[in-house]
DNA sequence: CCATAACGTGAATGGTGCTTCATGTTGTAT
DNA sequence: ATACAACATGAAGCACCATTCACGTTATGG
């Protein structure tokens, strides 16, 4: 299911390659760099891109995907931690504040964020690490409601609207303020 | 100041139509539509778009000005009824209501929102209209305040980032949920 | 060491978009 | 009514970009 054939060395060696370079490339200036500049910052011909990618599309969901797996990652690594006694409310709110230092260095994050919270046709590889994120962050609200740190009414869903919203674009002073001012709305009375 | 000649009569007319045709595709289509697609919307040709404007930098940038000018009409209205005896915190959120819908059509003010808290080095045109917001909207946050309405220590510069970070590509209903998150955290206990 | 399939190359193609300018048209002052 | 400045036109110039493909290169199994 994952490789019909090994990929060979070479080959195997200039996909890494283009991916870093593309996640640098886009991240600096967005998702409209050409191919030109990516595979220039990869080292390769542009005709290298096509013989990894089918168009640019892709190259971008790929990346975009990748970086997705950083933040599902970040997210079982909180339930995990709550698991073990960490309280809920602190894992959330310290998760919400990483992904927004993320997405303000990283406007491809940015592009994922968005797409969890709205365009619900995803590219296939972003299906399963949606549901990933999901399952955790599922598990802290719901623990964080137990504990009686987090209103009752908080749904899976709000916190994709913060995420979908986040000011990344402001400082990170600003980006710290935002999030404290929605917090003590957030917090049970 | 303004205008050292009268437009000719068909200039003028030609212009009002470029205006609303740039501000009808740009609302539709981002900020990215070419020049060709405002020049046929407008009934012109594309060389006349040069006649009014430079480039389509400037072009845009009168567009996202003008409807800018409409907020500040909306926040001066506001601080009016204020002042005649209108709740002041009734009249911020029906404010940042209003701002979120028309938002949510208009990707040209969404640039404008944004522009107002970060790119403080804007287009001139946009001097004037931002102190006529800065003005209305002090105004209103200090009367929320004094009637205890609002928490003390909230900031013109916490509206802003309000502004830029409203979710305007959400549905009306997510969009209503998330003001009303925010405005709990906003309320003075 | 060879044969060959996998891989890499980069000039060429076709498309799009911004901007200019030589030419034609029209409002308006006299 | 006339003349002229103001205005409009839209094809052409120029730059950029995604994508392709015919050809050269290289890893790798035998």
């Amino acid at each position: 299911m994952t490789s019909p054939r090994p990929l060979r060395a070479d080959a195997a060696r200039n996909r890494a390659r283009i991916m870093t370079a593309a996640h640098e490339q886009i991240t600096e200036h967005g998702p409209e760099v050409s191919m030109e500049q990516i595979a220039a910052a990869a080292g390769v011909a542009v005709g290298t891109l096509y013989k990894h990618f089918p168009n640019k599309n892709d190259l971008v969901a790929s990346v975009v995907a990748a970086s997705f797996e950083t933040l599902a990652d970040d997210a079982e690594e909180c339930l995990r931690r709550e698991v073990q006694g960490s309280p809920a409310m602190a894992e959330l709110t310290g998760f919400l504040s990483r992904v927004m230092d993320t997405v303000a260095r990283n406007r491809a994050v940015k592009a994922a964020a968005y797409a969890l919270s709205a365009d619900h046709t995803t590219h296939p590889a972003m299906q399963a690490v949606e549901t990933r994120v999901t399952q955790a962050l599922g598990g802290l609200i719901r623990s964080a409601q137990a504990q009686g740190a987090l209103r009752a009414d908080f749904t899976l869903d709000d916190l994709y609207l913060m995420l979908s919203s986040l000011p990344a674009d402001q400082p990170p002073t600003a980006r710290t303020r935002w999030l404290a001012l929605l917090l003590t709305g957030l917090t049970a009375r």
